[in-house]
DNA sequence: CACTTGACTTGGAGTTACCCCAACCTGCTA
DNA sequence: TAGCAGGTTGGGGTAACTCCAAGTCAAGTG
């Protein structure tokens, strides 16, 4: 598929997918003789991995270690899990951090609470 | 306080706090006779809770609009009371997208686990 | 008293991860 | 044949910091 299909398919902009590519982090993407990308399935299952690891807030330099990874194959699937697993628990220590600020606010509007009606 | 234990107590850098009041988003910081800034406890509070804001997510653009209203004071505060509810409402959708995402990790931490050992 | 140290000051350059735009190319339809 | 939709590249712009150089000032030390 041409590269707005794998934008909507992955979840990543177009400019985005390009950007990745630009990066070197993409692995070698297949272009038609009009010069156009074309995504294979597996292509577009990495892109939207690597959606998913950058919405929640994995840096490009560690994503590009990840793909590196990809590209080389075989035998670094050991790396991968770590690299994954390691993500995993920051999610967890995202979770924490959102839980808290919640927390945070709900004070914070408490407090609001009695100042909206009576106060002068 | 001086800044940098204004940015332990907060949360944020020492820097970060510079640019926050460059930026104009601060209410008007005491300066000393040597020029350094000196924070009081409001001002503290207020960047702690920018802190937190910051960290799940908020756009400076948006922490912006809430200080100004902060700075203007007094009726100001449904409408303060209405960015922070609507942070909250974010912050649900950004916990949503953690665990969504953690869904897709543990798949395919569980598909690497298989190739792990046993494939050549 | 001169000197060093340490915490602060400003202005400005550099960084990350995009986003947008102009100018151009290509294949298809009318 | 012209027009349009959808691609291409290169390069400039943006958000939110982050780091650095060069300078100021107060306090402590020999």
């Amino acid at each position: 598929m041409k590269i707005s299909k794998a934008a909507i398919e992955s979840g990543l902009t177009v400019d985005t997918i390009r950007y990745y590519e630009k990066s070197g982090m993409l692995p070698d993407i297949k272009r038609g003789s009009d010069g156009h990308r074309y995504f294979s399935q597996k292509d577009v299952e990495l892109l939207t991995l690597l959606y998913w690891l950058r919405e929640t807030g994995m840096p490009i330099k560690q994503m590009k270690r990840f793909t590196a990874l990809v590209k080389t194959g075989g035998k670094t699937i050991a790396e991968r899990r770590e690299i994954l697993l390691t993500h995993s628990k920051e999610l967890k220590r995202r979770r924490d951090v959102l839980d808290r600020c919640d927390e945070i606010l709900a004070i914070k509007i408490a407090g609001y609470e009695n100042l909206t009606e009576n106060k002068p």
